[in-house]
DNA sequence: TCCTATTTGTCGCCTTGCCGACTTTTTGCC
DNA sequence: GGCAAAAAGTCGGCAAGGCGACAAATAGGA
């Protein structure tokens, strides 16, 4: 029962489109399968380290704590992205991290990297298409590092908006509308500033009609033109 | 003959070393050779759509111009790493980008990712390995951006060599000593700040004896004493 | 070995965005 | 509907580091 759930949203996933239900169930999910609410953790530190997690739905933010005790988001995360050891292996450089349900409730189901790793080798056409997903998340972070080395809090911001667009859009359409999940405080993490100047440039941009954003929306009237003064 | 020393090579790296002679060259890794003087370039923009390289000598640097012409540096790689299309394919957000050897002369191989996929599908352990190394840069990644988003330049500074060190050192040894191959301007442009500051910065941290650089090469004489200062 | 291009060192001014501190607004829970 | 907690808005002072400019040192090809 629980099974056939997961087994449905799971291909819904480009990765896991191609599993065969045998498969599936190979990966154990029903032991993995977990129901958080807002604001509880999914891991802190050592349960990371030898999962992947599938998030059915909702919203996830994966971030670290600094010496000072800090937090430092490093990603956030929606429906059918996944997280946890994407390296499928711990070692080097494994800072302590944690997962967190943010905004609303979600659903997640996990697998050990032993489980998925069996099912990789026997099915490599899986591998490649891991692969790719992983390899598609480090260009997604190198060109954050180029908007956070290079460019001032207004650019990241048109930068940060112009991602979240890409990813949480529907249609093709030049006006964007999505959900909103994220605070000022978060998104000034993620650029790489404090929560003032975060709000100081959303409200300019706002008030360029850049931008419309509420703790339940955000709404972009020009996709188009944001890229424009992005360039 | 060029085969048999390009295989010597690559089976050398922990991805390839479970490479037979056959898959080896079904690679075609004998087309891809190539040998570049310093400063040349390897790829600029549309070349590095299909390939994957292979640095098998030499120092190599990743980058991409801004709208200014402004060189932004992503990356610096050295002998055995991996650098081109690591995510298999070409879409989203490519940015322009450019490979160009650095310091002194290089040798690399290349294959074309259709190669590359072929032999990944019909061993999918090396798949596996090679989702692992993309996981891993992946991580690196990550650590590079809190660092550069949470710390001011001294800090940042830090956490470069002590990276460096841990990529370059050959033995366990606290005190480390590697070839260096980066100008101010380069360290400048991988941590973000510019040359004038990382200037004055790496001149202090030699006068207080924690490091030594020269064009030749960089000198650690604690590795740990750097570690505890970078927290 | 010389000569030019590149790299490094240094300085002063100036801007961006940080850092409290505080108020106002919104949220969500009892 | 009321209340505490979280989030957002705002401001002045201040510091880190950017930027231009130039001189000194070094490298590497002719």
């Amino acid at each position: 029962m629980q099974l056939d759930s997961n087994f449905i949203v799971l291909r819904k996933h480009r990765l896991f489109s191609q599993l065969t239900y045998k498969e599936c169930s190979e990966l154990n999910i029903e032991s993995g399968f977990i129901q958080k609410k807002k604001n509880e953790f999914i891991y802190l530190n050592s349960l990371k380290s030898d999962r992947l997690y599938f998030l059915k739905k909702g919203y996830v933010k994966i971030g670290a704590y600094d010496k000072d005790g800090n937090e430092i988001i490093k990603e956030v995360l929606h429906q059918g992205d996944i997280f946890g050891q994407l390296s499928l292996e711990g070692g080097g450089s494994d800072e302590e991290e944690f997962a967190q349900v943010i905004k609303s409730d979600a659903s997640i189901c996990s697998f050990t990297v032993a489980d998925f790793e069996n099912i990789l080798l026997k099915r490599p056409d899986l591998a490649i298409s891991y692969s790719k997903l992983v390899g598609l998340k480090f260009k997604a972070l190198q060109l954050r590092i180029s908007s956070i080395i290079h460019k001032d809090v207004r650019a990241r911001l048109l930068d940060f908006f112009i991602y979240m667009a890409m990813k949480e859009r529907k249609d093709l359409n030049d006006a964007v509308v999505f959900a909103n999940y994220l605070t000022h405080a978060e998104v000034a993490s993620l650029i790489g500033c404090t929560r003032q100047t975060a709000t100081t440039f959303i409200n300019k941009m706002e008030e360029e009609g850049l931008l419309s954003f509420s703790r339940k929306e955000v709404r972009i009237p020009s996709l188009k033109k944001m890229q424009d003064l992005a360039q």
